[in-house]
RNA sequence: GCUCAGAUGGUGGAACUGGUAGACACGCAGGACUUAAAAUCCUGUUCCCGUUAAAGGAGUGCGGGUUCGAUUCCCGCUCUGAGUACCA
């Protein structure tokens, strides 16, 4: 029978299905190897041909694996809370579980079509509350944790308790607020037992905190910066404001350096963990206590300093002025009273601004003077204080020393408000702007005049130490993580509050259930969505309101599917112990600085407290590259009057015509050549339509862009299932270049990989399709084109070059075809080989060879044997001056020296030496012969 | 601005450690089979000059360098894509 993919892949979808067949297992000798793909937010719109790219490269790897005698962990889920679900649930009042459930049946519908080899009994969503129950189990976790810098990792909030009740807080070392009490012992003991839980929460790793949120007060909700655009709301356009509340966060600061430190140790792109260094953005510089010079308003001042973050203390005796950030606590105590009116104006106008704004409109100088001074630590000088609000309040100290002859921005800043620029460095110009050198001697600068750089840096901290105005200091650019969200489709936080403090619910109660509400909105005092929720109270307390973030749920899910339906642990101590960590993670690089921070963050901490093994989770990652859609146009004819009309013009006209272009859908156009039937039929105004051909066709213009459905250029991998079948898909996805690249697609070129893999089939058969294959002895020129593949695959498996092996397998069945290869042992070991691939042809040849149904998956991959391709001649280029002129075969056995006596005699290359003598030959045995004249 | 990635025929791409540039496929052109189409098969296809063929020349974004030899290594530039930013 001809290639039948469409009956061949049901059943085979089927087959596995029923019989579970990539189950894998828990205990068994064989080594383990983990490939975990991102799992996806099941969204309304289904899969279009971009998202299967990178699961079927991990599927492709995840069959290789196994044939190479691995127990293969390869499970799926979704990361089903989230948003989308949640705007709809507004918008239509249908529950976000119910369309989360339609959805996810689309998706899974999809998946199964493409014949993936996940093991399905291993599924998880985020949003089903045996799963997260576990999310919340781990933020309890979090709860009762604090850092202890001296041990260098989480530690229980008992043994804080324990050390406190013993020496008090002498000697504890921790990442925590900055607010913390000194206190004894005794101190501790008599504080009230509030008061103690007030304290320790300041050292948890998960904290509230005064956080400044996008409050939109129209909407009555809060709103994420993408969703704010210009201060005003995406949505409705309602003006946005800056307000402060009590967020929930992760203490992600205090593994800043661990998870810097880690990337060294992982088999990552190098692109993305530069992405990750940025965003944890290490610098490291001093900490410069500046004294505020007594107040000319003359009230008695709190504070006695600023403290000030500089990467360049050695610029110190250049500070001619210093910016305060104007959320700064200071900013209000040292406003003199005649500047009073200035800097409120000035704090009113950046209020208005998003922080997105603040940092877009770099170009514009803006500030105010306090009326206060400082003094320079190190030469006594008064320097005046400004507000800015290009200084920010949650980096560093918020504040900075402005030093204008080394800073452009501080530059700008100083000649704007006329303030001074001292020259620093004797190399330094800095007529136009600010020099930032670090080359040269210093000038103007005291006790370090005449030294360099290093040395400069070395002498003021030590300095600044011994009058202890300062110290040298490491500052993290990664900020603590914001944890709550005022909506309603996501995890409840497992917290209630008793006067005023958060405690958490006993872990008998989780999972702490969503409550259902009557609408998804937040209620008319601003409260979030959960607060509508009739009888959802905590006997002791209030509940938590705000529901955990999009990243909770993925920051743990590869541990639950070692062990998914465990309800006592989230994951057993013996499958971790097993699986241990993911061995080949595939996803895309959009996820840098979110999925993939938070959950080396969550791994760290289980590891802290023993609950996993590994200090990293993802040992390799690969990045497939983003697929963008494709547009084509049609060209639309435009009168004299300036309107359109009904008549089109094939793209390679229109220079000769004025036209506008019109999005077409794709679907109806092939090689770019418009079906013109279907345009016709597209829509009532174009059955008329006249169109101007070249050639008899109407050529398409195309532009690349983002897929997306009003671009009319969706390609939906169903479609294309139906046409050519999985197989075909699997393999040009892959086909279509290197995985990790960013590529338009193009179904261009499907055709040759559906005539690959019927030309494949038909090796298997004589020309009346039945199946013939003979149990001969192979000959030397079969086994040379297998064990090329056989080879060739492994090498390209290994490094995720999938689109070579796609290649090969053509060359492979072309020179098979041709040789009218129809051997059994060479067939079957093809089969094998190609099976990662194609899969559903490949079982079906696998049981019309003989072999038992499903055993094709746990087969061996054929071993190769290099005797096959050992050569005796090499045709060897033969090039003069590095131009190739012919080629010559000449015994592989020959020796350098061999070889240029051998080519020298040949009569065809004394034509092309035209009798004179080379200066010099280079042989490269097994390469190449070049002669230089 | 900074960081990273990339640029090869009409198109997607190959060339793995410096050694025959353009594998494989699409498209296109021509042909075979066919009443016709589909399917299949064959031939050609980087460009220029020339042309029955041959022979020549140029050629991997641009300019330079190292080398017997560079798509590959080095220096300078242009463009494209991604990320990121008043980060002190």
């Amino acid at each position: 029978m001809d290639y039948q993919f469409k009956d061949i892949e049901q059943k085979w979808q089927q087959f596995w299905a029923d019989n579970q067949t990539f189950k894998a297992e828990d205990k068994t000798t064989k080594p383990k190897y983990y490939v975990l793909d991102m799992f996806p937010y099941p969204s309304g719109a289904g899969l279009h041909v971009g998202h299967p790219l990178g699961y079927i490269a991990s599927d492709i790897f995840a069959r290789y694996k196994r044939l190479k005698g691995f127990n293969v962990l390869h499970p799926m889920g979704y990361d089903s809370f989230g948003l989308p679900a949640e705007q709809y649930a507004i918008q239509t009042g249908q529950h976000p579980a119910v369309t989360t459930e339609d959805n996810i049946a689309t998706y899974r519908r999809q998946l199964d079509q493409i014949g993936f080899s996940f093991d399905w009994s291993r599924e998880v969503r985020t949003s089903s509350p045996d799963y997260y129950k576990w999310t919340q189990w781990i933020f309890m976790q979090l709860f009762n944790s604090w850092y202890n810098k001296a041990a260098d990792k989480a530690e229980s909030i008992t043994k804080l308790v324990e050390h406190f009740e013993k020496n008090g807080s002498a000697g504890v070392n921790a990442v925590c607020d900055e607010e913390i009490l000194s206190f004894t012992a005794d101190e501790w003991k008599a504080m009230s037992s509030n008061s103690q839980q007030e304290e320790l929460l300041k050292y948890r790793l998960t904290y509230l905190r005064e956080s400044t949120v996008n409050w939109c007060p129209a909407l009555g909700t809060v709103l994420a910066n993408d969703e704010v655009k210009d201060g005003f709301s995406e949505r409705g356009g309602y003006p946005v404001e800056q307000k402060k509340m009590m967020q929930w966060s992760m203490r992600i600061t205090a593994y800043a350096e661990r998870l810097l430190q880690g990337l060294d140790t992982i088999d990552w792109p190098e692109p993305l963990k530069e992405m990750q260094r940025n965003w944890i953005g290490k610098s490291i510089g001093a900490s410069v206590r500046f004294p505020i010079e007594k107040p000319a308003h003359n009230i008695e001042l709190n504070a006695h300093y600023i403290e000030v973050f500089t990467t360049r203390v050695d610029t110190i005796f250049g500070v001619t002025f210093m910016v305060l950030a104007p959320e700064h606590e200071l900013v209000a105590e040292l406003t003199t009273p005649g500047q009073k009116a200035n800097i409120e104006a000035y704090i009113a106008q950046t209020k208005k601004k998003s922080e997105l704004d603040r940092m877009a409109d770099a170009k514009t100088v803006s500030g105010a003077f306090t009326g206060s001074y400082v003094l320079n630590p190190l030469n006594g000088e008064l320097v005046p204080i400004y507000i800015a609000d290009y200084v920010l309040a949650g980096y560093g100290t918020g504040a900075v020393m402005g030093v204008p002859s080394g800073d452009q921005r501080d530059y700008l800043f100083a000649k704007h408000f006329n303030l001074n620029i001292v020259p620093i460095l004797d190399t330094q110009n800095i007529t136009t702007e600010a020099d930032p050198t670090k080359e040269g001697k210093y000038i103007n600068s005291d006790f370090i005049n005449g030294l360099t750089y290093k040395e400069a840096t070395a002498a003021v901290i030590a300095k600044l130490e011994e009058i202890e105005a300062g110290k040298a200091k490491v500052n993290f650019r990664m900020r603590d993580a914001i944890f709550g969200r005022q909506r309603y489709w996501g995890e409840p936080v497992p917290v209630y509050f008793k006067e005023g403090l958060p405690h958490l619910i006993s872990e008998s109660d989780l999972p702490l259930l969503l409550p259902e509400v009557d609408k998804y909105l937040p209620t008319e005092s601003g409260e979030p969505p959960l607060a509508r929720a009739e009888g959802w109270k905590h006997p002791d307390g209030e509940y938590e309101l705000s529901t955990m973030p999009g990243w909770a749920g993925s920051s743990f899910y590869w541990y639950r599917y070692m062990d998914a339906h465990n309800d006592k642990e989230f994951a057993s101590k013996e499958a971790i112990a097993y699986w241990r960590d993911v061995d080949l993670y595939i996803g895309g690089s959009e996820h840098a600085t979110g999925h993939l921070l938070y959950s080396r963050f969550w791994n760290k901490f289980l590891k802290d407290i023993d609950l996993v093994i590994e200090e990293e989770p993802f040992k390799k990652l690969i990045n497939q590259g983003m697929i963008q859609g494709r547009s084509n146009f049609v060209y639309r004819l435009i009168d004299e009057e300036g309107r359109g009309t009904n008549t089109f013009v094939s793209h390679g006209l229109i220079g000769q015509y004025k036209t506008s272009p019109l999005h077409v859908d794709v679907n109806m156009v092939e090689n770019e050549v418009l079906n013109i039937n279907k345009f016709k039929a597209w829509r009532d105004e174009y059955s008329n339509a006249e169109f101007i051909l070249e050639n008899g066709k109407y050529i398409c213009g195309v532009e690349i862009e983002k897929m997306s459905k009003s671009k009319f250029n969706v390609v939906n991998p169903d479609d294309l299932i139906a046409r050519y079948g999985a197989d075909t898909l699997r393999m040009y996805e892959m086909f279509l270049g290197p995985l990790e690249q960013s590529k338009p697609w193009n179904t261009n070129g499907i055709e040759g990989v559906f005539k690959f893999l019927r030309k494949f089939w038909r090796l298997f058969h004589n020309d009346a399709w039945v199946f013939t294959v003979l149990g001969a002895e192979p000959t030397k020129a079969e086994l040379k084109s297998l064990h090329k593949i056989i080879r060739k695959v492994e090498e390209d498996v290994e490094r995720f070059s999938f689109n070579t092996s796609v290649s090969s397998f053509m060359i492979a069945i072309n020179e098979l075809t041709d040789l009218k290869c129809n051997n059994r042992r060479v067939l079957q070991d093809l089969v094998i080989t190609l099976s990662a691939y194609a899969p559903h042809i490949c079982e079906e040849l696998w049981v019309m060879l003989g072999n038992e149904a499903g055993t094709l998956s746990y087969a061996a991959y054929p071993k190769f044997n290099p005797a096959y391709l050992v050569e005796d001649e090499f045709a060897y280029p033969i090039s003069i001056n590095g131009k190739t002129k012919m080629n010559l075969n000449i015994s592989l056995s020959l020796e350098p020296k061999e070889i240029e006596e051998f080519v020298l005699a040949n009569a065809d290359v004394k034509k092309y030496l035209d009798g004179k003598q080379p200066k010099k030959v280079i042989v490269v045995k097994g390469r190449i012969v070049n002669m230089v004249v």
